[in-house]
Parts: C-alpha cells; sequence; structure tokens
DNA sequence: ATGTGC
C-alpha cells in the first residue's frame, strides 16, 4: 500500500516503515511516521496524527516533524514526538518536551544470575517496596531544603558524587555525564523548589517503576559484551522523572508564554503547542529552568539507584561493589537540547541532510531517546566507538530492551529512537478493563513476576494489556537502523508506584 | 506525568 487514510488525512509511503504527511496549507514541513501499518492502525483513531501535523506548523521547525513508532497522542504534541526547531530563528515549546521533564531511564548492571535470586523474589520485591519511596505526594530518599534543591538543579549528580551518593564511574554512565551546564536554577520557581524539596529519590506514579530483570536474549554478542550484558544476568531498570519540581516548571512557562506572546501563540493550530520565540527572554528562562529540572531528575534516578545498591547488599548480604552493580547508562525520554545537526536550507524549506550546514537546533524529544551512533562528539569514552545505550521499557508482563545508537539516526531522526511500548487506550479506560489484584496474581502465577505497587488501581492502569506489542516497536527502530537490537529483558520483581 | 479542576 502506498498510501494510508486516517482521520482525514492521506499519508504517502516513502519507503518501508516510514510515511509522511506532505507540507500543505499551514505546515511550514512536511511530518513523517517511523512506523509499521499494525502500529500506525492503533493511532488512526485519536489526535496523534492530528498533533503531528500541527508540530509541522511550528516557525523554524526542521523538516522531517517526526513521530515515532511508539506514538500516540498527548498534550499539544504526540508523545513519540521529535521536533527539530532552529535555536536562533524559531521557538522552543515546553509542550514538545512534556509535563515530566527529563523522564527517563537508567539500568544498572549485576554479575549476579537468575538463579542467585530465584526463591528471593518475594524478600527483594518486599525490601525495594519499603526502601524505595513511590506513589504521589511527598517523601524522597532524602529530606532537603531549598538551599539544596538549588545546588541539585545546578549541578546534577556532581552533588550527589560530593555528597557520597554517586561514584564517579556513575557520572561517565549518564546522558550529558549527569549534569547540564545550561541550567538556571534562577528561573526555576520558588514554588516548583519547595514541592521537589522532599521528593529527591522517589519513583513517583503512573508509568514509573523499578524492575530487577534477566537478560533473556542476546541479539548483538559484540554490543552487549561492551556493554556487560550477557544471557541470564540481573539487571536493574528505574523509571522516573522530575516529579513535581519539573511538572510546575511546565505548568508555569506554558501560562507565562500563552500571557507573553498570546500574539504568536494565538497563530498556531492549538494552545496547547505554546511556544516563546527563539532569543526571547521567555525561551532563555524556559530554557534555563528544564535543563535545572534536567539535572534534578538525573538526581532522582541517582538516589533512587543508591538505594537500590543498599537494599541489595541487606538482601543478599554483600556489598554492592562485590555484585559489580554498575551504571550501564541514563537516557532522557523527555527533553529538549540545543544540538547541532546539518541542515540544507538552501531549498524552499529547511530540512535535514547530510550535506547540509551545522546549525543549533532545539531539538525537542517527547516520549523520543536520544540514539547516537558511534562517532558522535557528545558520547562518553566508554561509548565513542560503539554507540550509545538506548534503553526502552516495555510493560510489566512483556519486558523491556537494550538498543544502541544505529547508523542511520543522524540522518532519519536527528539522533532519536522510540521510548517505550506506547499506550493503546487511557488509564480511564484501563480501570475499567483490568482489576489490579487480578493482573498481579496473573502476573505471578502464570510468568513468575513479582508485583507490588503502591496502589490497586495504579497495577490497572499500567497492566500489560494496555500497551502495544514492544517486540513489533523495537523491529522498526532496528529495520529503519536508528537503535539496533542489543539484548532483551523479562521482568522478575516490579516495584511500581 | 501531576499535592489528578479554576
Amino acid at each position: 500500500m502506498d498510501t494510508y487514510d486516517a482521520n482525514g488525512l492521506t499519508l504517502q509511503r516513502v519507503r518501508d516503515l516510514v510515511w509522511e504527511i506532505p507540507r500543505e496549507d499551514d505546515m511550514n514541513v512536511a511530518a513523517r511516521v517511523l512506523a509499521s501499518e499494525t502500529l500506525l492502525d492503533e493511532i488512526s483513531g485519536d489526535k496523534t496524527l492530528e498533533q503531528l501535523r500541527n508540530t509541522a506548523t511550528l516557525p523554524g521547525i526542521v523538516e522531517p516533524a517526526i513521530c515515532m513508532p511508539d506514538g500516540h497522542q498527548g498534550y499539544g504534541f504526540p508523545v513519540g514526538g521529535v521536533a527539530a526547531i532552529d535555536a536562533e530563528n524559531g521557538c522552543i515549546s515546553p509542550g514538545g518536551v512534556g509535563f515530566d521533564i527529563n523522564c527517563g531511564v537508567r539500568m544498572m548492571t549485576t554479575n549476579l544470575t537468575y538463579d542467585d535470586v530465584r526463591g528471593h523474589e518475594e524478600e527483594l520485591v518486599n525490601a525495594l517496596f519499603e526502601g524505595v519511596p513511590c506513589g504521589l505526594g511527598g517523601g524522597g530518599v532524602v529530606e532537603t531544603d531549598v538551599e539544596t534543591v538549588n545546588q541539585i538543579l545546578d549541578r546534577g549528580v556532581e552533588w550527589a558524587l560530593a555528597e557520597g551518593y554517586a561514584v564517579p564511574a556513575d557520572l561517565d554512565h549518564c546522558e550529558d555525564e549527569g549534569r547540564r551546564h545550561d541550567a538556571d536554577p534562577s528561573a526555576v520557581p520558588q514554588k516548583a523548589k519547595d514541592r521537589g524539596k522532599n521528593q529527591v529519590g522517589s519513583l513517583g506514579s503512573g508509568n514509573h517503576f523499578l524492575e530487577v530483570q534477566r537478560v533473556t536474549d542476546v541479539v548483538r554478542e559484540d554490543v552487549a559484551e561492551e556493554f556487560g550484558l550477557a544471557e541470564d544476568q540481573i539487571v536493574v531498570l528505574i523509571h522516573c522523572g522530575s516529579r513535581g519540581l519539573g511538572h510546575q516548571v511546565c505548568q508555569d512557562y506554558v501560562r507565562e508564554i500563552e500571557k507573553a506572546h498570546s500574539g504568536f501563540v494565538g497563530g498556531l493550530p492549538d494552545r496547547e503547542l505554546a511556544a516563546a520565540p527563539a532569543g526571547s527572554q521567555l525561551a532563555d528562562e524556559y530554557y534555563g529552568a528544564m535543563c535545572a529540572a534536567i539535572n534534578f531528575a538525573w538526581v532522582n534516578r541517582q538516589l533512587v539507584m543508591h538505594r537500590v545498591r543498599e537494599v541489595f547488599e541487606d538482601v543478599f548480604d554483600r556489598k554492592w561493589e562485590s555484585m559489580e552493580m554498575h551504571l550501564l547508562y541514563d537516557v532522557a525520554h523527555n527533553i529538549a537540547k540545543k544540538e547541532a545537526h546539518p541542515v540544507d536550507t538552501a531549498g524552499d524549506v529547511p530540512r535535514l541532510d547530510p550535506d547540509g550546514d551545522e546549525r543549533d537546533l532545539y531539538v525537542h524529544r517527547k516520549g523520543a531517546t536520544r540514539a547516537f551512533p558511534a562517532g558522535r562528539s557528545e558520547l562518553p569514552p566508554a561509548f565513542a566507538d560503539v554507540g550509545q545505550p538506548v534503553i526502552i521499557p516495555g510493560s510489566m508482563g512483556a519486558g523491556s530492551y537494550v538498543l544502541r545508537g544505529g547508523d542511520r539516526s543522524l540522518e532519519t531522526s536527528f539522533g532519536s529512537t522510540a521510548h517505550g511500548a506506547g499506550r493503546l487506550m487511557s488509564r480511564t479506560q484501563a480501570k475499567q478493563e483490568f482489576w489490579g489484584g487480578d493482573v498481579r496474581d496473573d502476573l505471578r502465577e502464570r510468568q513468575k513476576i513479582y508485583v507490588r505497587a503502591d496502589s490497586g488501581a495504579t497495577i490497572a492502569e499500567e497492566a500489560p494489556g494496555v500497551y502495544k506489542d514492544v517486540d513489533e516497536v523495537i523491529r522498526v527502530s532496528d529495520t529503519l537502523g536508528i537503535g539496533d537490537t542489543v539484548a532483551r529483558t523479562f521482568p522478575v520483581c516490579n516495584v511500581k508506584g
């Protein structure tokens, strides 16, 4: 099939797994969906494609606007969206980052095998549930004050290192080495800091979780070896973000931008796309505040990991160093960053083109993961020759994937790939379809997956059946060469927010 | 995602 019709839009098939909404009317550039027809079917009835089309109207956007294979509708922009916008003549949009600034994932490896953990699952999941704060509201691994929050916002994981919650190797295995230097703590609203001060080291709620997993499949043996992954190995995955602090930053700046740039925002097809023109005071303030919230989220995941190491020490009665509980990598999937990408500016629209001139772009990745291949200058030495690890969490019944940045990601998607399985239904619908207690019992009896959660409703909202097939999402990423499959994991213990 | 409405 060469075209695909949905919701009054006609997508043209560019090549296998690449679909285009041609530029028309108020669009500044064409938009692309990276997906199989099966995945397209799952978004054909909601607002995902219309939202993607709308993002293509943003001033300064570089072709193409992109929706990833796990995309679904979100606030203004689709979740699973990549919008690369000129940082000099374009704009920056909080909705293109998302409410949970630097929601992301880190994976820790261990030298334990599944046999070491079998028989201890119940004790382990209970100890993790007791040790790691989760759910809505306050309570973190550490209680801090606004002065400390300012330090965290400014210094990121360097703060955690100075305070004894991290080792130097943790910083080398984190995107941006755990510190975004463009952070401006003074641009973070006081209310956001107040919300954050008792949430440092906490999972939160929704789709956030902490999971002990076993590696079930190694697909690229050489890369897996570089990453320290092998079959049957136990790993730990942590998925959380910037909690109430990031949420407050997003909310306040959306409002400020709507007020100060009402004419600019009014010209956009959806108020939820609210953006500040590049070079404006609010664009700079939002960028500084967002970067600070990014640092906060990295510290949050660092402190959760620190606590996980302590819990494993208690349960297995060994030091974490002897269990080799090292951070593999921490990657963000709700983020915007100034990055240089080659853009052809000679044609009728600015277009991503390997032969173009390097331009500074605000690359908005909302529910999309940076997936830089070997050779990209931002990568730390450990991954410079192999490509960065990309960690993609699936549902609690399906497991997750480790990829590495693919050779074609820069030319296809501004160095990005998917971020998860992607929801199939709303949380409200999920609670009508599933009962949390039944889901938990089923997972234990049928798949030996031990789940502990803050509430039964959360389990229902996150039941495996509310997610797309993560295998299909990964197949698209791998086939397109934007993120190459390295290993697959399967849940052993899951702590849900 | 979120002290789950203004």
